[in-house]
RNA sequence: GGCUAGGUGGCAGAGUGGUCAUGCAGCGGACUGCAACUCCGUGUACGCCGGUUCGAUUCCGACCCUAGCCUCCA
C-alpha cells in the first residue's frame, strides 16, 4: 500500500506524493532554546522521526531540517534572569535538547538551521511582502496585513470575522487590522537586535520558519509538522508569509501531532504540569519513553503516567525476551515490504497497529521451529528499528539498572554461582533462599538448560 | 461567546455496519525441584436518547461530558 497521510489542510488522509519524484522535503518546527524540553516536545521528534525512517526507506532523496530557534523574547528573559549571555545560554539548552533527543533514539535531521544565522534572509522576505503590498511598516514595526491575503485562515479552518469575534488580546495600536501580525519588531538598546531597513529590530516568531525553509528546503516542501497548538497562529502566518512572498504554493501536506496531556490536562510550560525528559531519564530508558509515546496514534492525545510508563516497559521486555531466546540465531534479512506492520505505518503512521504486529512477530517467534527464527528475528529487528526500538542487547536490556541500583551485577552472578552449586548439592533450601534474597533487590532469575540467566524488574 | 477534536472492557489503545484488535494487569491450565520466561485458555467494552437498518460501538439527529485553539506554547 501506498503512503497514507492526514493532512490538516484538507481535513483528511491523502495517498502521499512528493512534488518531485523520489524526493522529499521535510519541516518539523523545533525548540526555543530557553529551557529544557518536557515530554511533551518530545511527541512531535519521536512521531516525525519514524515518518522519516518511513521516508529514507521509500525514497532515494529525503531532505528533513528541524530549527532552533535561537532569538525570542522568552530567551531574552531568561538570559535576564539569569544574568546570562543570550548567546551562552541558547547554545546551553541546545545542546541539551540534542542530547535528550538522542537519548529516545531520534536520528539527526539533516539540516538544523539556527534563527539567529539567517538574518539576511528573513529581512528579503520583508521586503518582498512590502513590494507586494502584503505588508507596512509603522513605528518601527513591519507586519503583515493578513487582509491582503485571500485565503488567510484556511489551513487552522478559521475566518477573519472569527478572530475577530473572539478576539481577546488588546490591539497594538499601530495595527490596521487586529490580525496583522509582527513580522519586525524594533528592539531597545539593552535588547538584541539586528541593523534593517526599519531601523535596529529583531524578527517575528512565524518568520525565521518561513525563510529557512525557503533557503534550505526550496519555497514549496512536502511535509511540515508540530504539535496541533502550531496550528494556529504559527502555521497559518508561516503559510501566510511564504506563500504571499513567493508566490507559490508552500506546504503540500501539513501534519500536527496531538498533545501529550498529564492528568487530562495539556501539559505546558505555562500551566506548569510538565515532566521534563532530561528528570524521565533518570527513571526510565529513553526507549520506553519513545515507546510510550508511540503507543498513541500521533493525532491522538496522550495522556502521560507512570502506568503508562510501566505498561511500556513490559512491553519491551516481552519483546526483547522473544530477541534472548533466539539470540544465537544470526537474523536473516527480510523484506518488510507488503507486511502488515508496514501497512500500518503506511496507513498515516498507525503506530498502535504496527506495534501490535511487533506482538505478533515475537509471538511468531517465540513458538518458530528452528528453521523459521532467523526469518522472524530478522523481521522483529528490522521492524523494530523502523520504530526506533529493540536495537540494544538483549542481555544488557535486561540487567539495565531499573530505577535505584541496589545490588551489582557482579554480586548477582556470584550468588547464582552459589546456587548452582546448591542446586547440584540438593540443597532447594538454600537455592530458594538466594532466588528469594535476589527477588527482594528486584532481580529475577529464569532457569533453563542453558543455565541462569537473570534480569532486574 | 466563536471554532475544532474526542468520549471504547481494571488500565493503555486500534478498528469496524453482522465470528477476533493488540498490549499490560487479573483468572485457570501446561511447563518447572520451586520459580521466572514461554505457550494454551479466559472478559455481557464501545457516553446518553432517539432514528435509519434484517442488524449499529460503527451511519444520521438531539443531548450530556471532556479537552484544545481563539494569547507564548510541541
Amino acid at each position: 500500500m501506498a503512503l497514507q497521510l492526514y493532512n490538516t489542510f484538507s481535513g483528511q488522509k491523502e495517498a502521499f506524493q512528493p512534488l518531485v519524484q523520489d524526493r522529499v522535503r521535510m519541516y518539523v518546527c523545533g525548540p526555543t532554546v530557553y529551557n529544557r524540553v518536557h515530554i511533551g516536545n518530545a511527541r512531535p521528534v519521536v512521531v516525525f522521526d519514524t515518518l522519516y525512517r518511513l521516508l529514507k526507506r521509500n525514497f532515494s532523496d529525503v531532505i528533513y531540517a528541524r530549527n532552533i530557534t535561537d532569538i525570542d523574547d522568552k530567551i531574552m528573559k531568561a538570559a535576564r534572569d539569569n544574568g546570562e549571555e543570550i548567546g551562552v545560554l541558547s547554545a546551553r539548552f541546545a545542546q541539551a535538547y540534542f542530547e535528550d533527543m538522542a537519548a529516545l533514539n531520534n536520528l539527526e535531521p539533516d539540516v538544523i538551521p539556527y534563527a539567529t544565522q539567517h538574518l539576511p534572509e528573513m529581512i528579503d522576505m520583508i521586503e518582498r511582502l512590502l513590494e507586494k503590498g502584503h505588508a507596512y511598516a509603522a513605528e518601527g514595526h513591519v507586519l503583515f496585513a493578513v487582509d491582503s491575503m485571500a485565503d488567510y485562515g484556511k489551513l487552522s479552518k478559521r475566518s477573519l470575522d472569527d478572530m475577530l469575534a473572539g478576539a481577546r488580546v488588546e490591539v497594538a495600536p499601530y495595527k490596521k487590522y487586529a490580525g496583522d501580525f509582527v513580522l519586525w519588531k524594533p528592539s531597545k538598546e539593552d535588547e538584541p537586535g539586528w541593523d534593517s531597513p526599519w531601523g535596529r529590530g529583531r524578527p517575528g516568531w512565524h518568520l525565521e520558519c518561513s525563510a529557512m525553509i525557503k533557503k534550505h528546503l526550496g519555497e514549496t516542501i512536502d511535509i511540515h509538522g508540530g504539535g496541533r497548538d502550531l496550528t494556529f497562529p504559527h502555521h497559518e502566518n508561516e503559510r501566510a508569509q511564504s506563500c504571499c512572498a513567493n508566490g507559490v504554493d508552500f506546504v503540500r501536506y501539513w501534519m500536527h501531532n496531538g498533545y501529550v496531556n498529564i492528568e487530562g490536562e495539556k501539559m505546558s510550560k505555562s500551566l506548569g504540569n510538565f515532566r521534563m525528559v532530561n528528570d524521565l531519564l533518570k527513571q526510565y530508558p529513553g526507549e520506553v519513553l519513545r515507546f510510550a509515546l508511540l503507543s498513541a496514534h500521533y493525532r491522538s492525545e496522550l495522556n502521560f503516567s507512570s502506568d503508562l510508563l510501566d505498561q511500556a516497559w513490559r512491553s519491551l521486555d516481552s519483546l526483547y525476551g522473544a530477541l534472548r531466546e533466539t539470540e544465537s540465531v544470526a537474523a536473516a534479512s527480510v523484506d518488510l515490504d507488503g507486511s502488515a506492520f508496514m501497512a500500518a505505518l503506511e496507513d498515516d503512521l498507525n503506530t498502535p497497529i504496527a506495534i501490535s504486529e511487533l506482538h505478533q512477530i515475537a509471538k511468531d517467534l517465540n513458538k518458530a521451529e528452528a528453521g523459521d527464527q532467523a526469518g522472524l528475528r530478522g523481521m522483529l529487528l528490522q521492524a523494530g528499528e523502523m520504530l526506533g526500538i529493540l536495537q540494544q542487547d538483549p542481555e544488557s536490556w535486561f540487567q539495565q539498572a531499573r530505577g535505584d541500583e541496589s545490588i551489582s551485577a557482579e554480586e548477582i552472578e556470584q550468588l547464582i554461582a552459589e546456587r548452582a552449586q546448591s542446586k547440584k548439592d540438593k540443597n532447594y533450601a538454600r537455592a530458594d533462599e538466594i532466588r528469594e534474597e535476589l527477588k527482594a533487590k528486584g532481580v529475577v532469575l529464569e532457569d533453563s538448560r542453558e543455565g541462569t540467566k537473570w534480569r532486574r524488574e
